[in-house]
DNA sequence: TAATGTGAACGCCTTCACAGCA
DNA sequence: TGCTGTGAAGGCGTTCACATTA
């Protein structure tokens, strides 16, 4: 997980809660039902019914007591809070494999989320299309990226071209990365003038040798 | 993040500390010199420096006080202690555009980690090679995968194929999943009987969404 | 002197327990 | 009666501060 450059707003609310909120989403849009108690939302997330109640207290009272939450509302409401009902436009970089599948399931599973462009410098990419958005090259990076208005930036790039591309994003206006490149993107000693970033990193390496660890202690652990 | 199910070893180690492991590492193996205080190996990964002291009393006393810690035996040390001095067993699942990505990504950089099968129902893929591993079947699976002694799965497979595949390989002795597949893997009403399996998700719609609640809350809390 | 190793203080998040309300 | 909403308690991890040792 990257920085959380949390601002005080009213009450703080813990970081964790919010990366609960999507899992309760996609729970309330499978299940077409009516109404849900939160130890039933609880039950198909996982989670405690307190810890459902106490996440979804921190934003209002959503429930009835005696009864429960009323799915589709909730779901909206969730939706409202995460920013999901105004689309998120977002950029890829790197079209291989990766980028590739990036692509392809957030324009399969995402009406919220829209990529708006893809870029790679392989000129053998450009030009083609993937999931309906073309390839495009790095020329006029940051007059495309304001064009736009890229909110985030997927990253799928090699490790030593994450941290100087990001630096550009963030320069022309980026606010988010979702960053898969093994690298700790250390990108401003940045601004408190500007608004602050946010950077999500997905470390293959870190949950398979921290998988390696636990699988292994486990073994030793034998009771 | 899944189920932690650790047992009750010597003195607890914070999961967090174990996942700050591989940065350090990561970190240790970039560095070609000979010592680096806890300060320096904090700048190189982003944490504190009494972070770094911490974490790695947890296992041992590396250091020598007034200088620092022995960059190569450090490195050697964090791989003992994640289990990476033995080789990692893993099966990938699923050789579409993700799985080809991850198999690659895994041969070229960790050397500790070998994909000793892949496996995709597709009679399209099955026979192809990616990264030197040959796809194969299904047919059966629980074989090949006590034949290869398989310690880990990692799942890049479609969301409605994964828990039940994931079933069977715990059946089968598969002890960690690295799961890409966007559900909530409740695998057993499982054993105490047995070792316990370990769990890790990656879930690029949490991320997703995530990143654009707090995009979306820098801007209104705009100063 | 310089940097490690570590008890203690702190803060954040989760769990508990129950008051409040349909 | 039943389930939500929430103050209080508890637990866990990080930060602090310093004693310790090469």
């Amino acid at each position: 997980m990257g920085k959380d450059t949390v601002p005080r707003t009213a009450r703080r609310i813990p970081d964790a809660s919010i990366r609960r909120l999507p899992a309760y989403l996609r729970a309330l849009e499978a299940e077409a039902g009516q109404r849900l108690t939160s130890a039933a939302l609880g039950e198909l997330t996982g989670f405690s019914s307190e810890q459902v109640r106490k996440d979804l207290a921190y934003f209002g009272a959503f429930g009835t007591r005696g009864v429960g939450y009323p799915a589709q509302d909730l779901a909206s409401e969730i939706r409202h809070i995460l920013g999901l009902d105004r689309e998120l436009k977002a950029a890829l970089f790197g079209a291989g494999h990766l980028g590739t599948a990036l692509a392809r399931y957030v324009a399969a599973t995402h009406r919220d989320v829209r990529i708006v462009a893809i870029f790679d410098p392989d000129p053998e990419k450009t030009g083609s299309e993937i999931a309906g958005t073309a390839v495009t090259s790095l020329v006029d990076l940051e007059g495309e990226v304001e064009r736009l208005r890229v909110a985030v930036a997927i990253l799928a790039v090699p490790e030593a071209a994450a941290e100087p591309l990001a630096r550009r994003l963030a320069a022309a206006g980026v606010r988010g990365f979702l960053n898969f490149a093994p690298v700790m993107l250390s990108l401003p000693p940045a601004a408190d003038d500007g608004p602050p970033v946010t950077i999500h990193n997905i470390d293959l390496s870190i949950e398979l040798q921290t998988l390696a660890y636990f699988v292994q202690v486990h073994e030793t652990a034998r009771v």
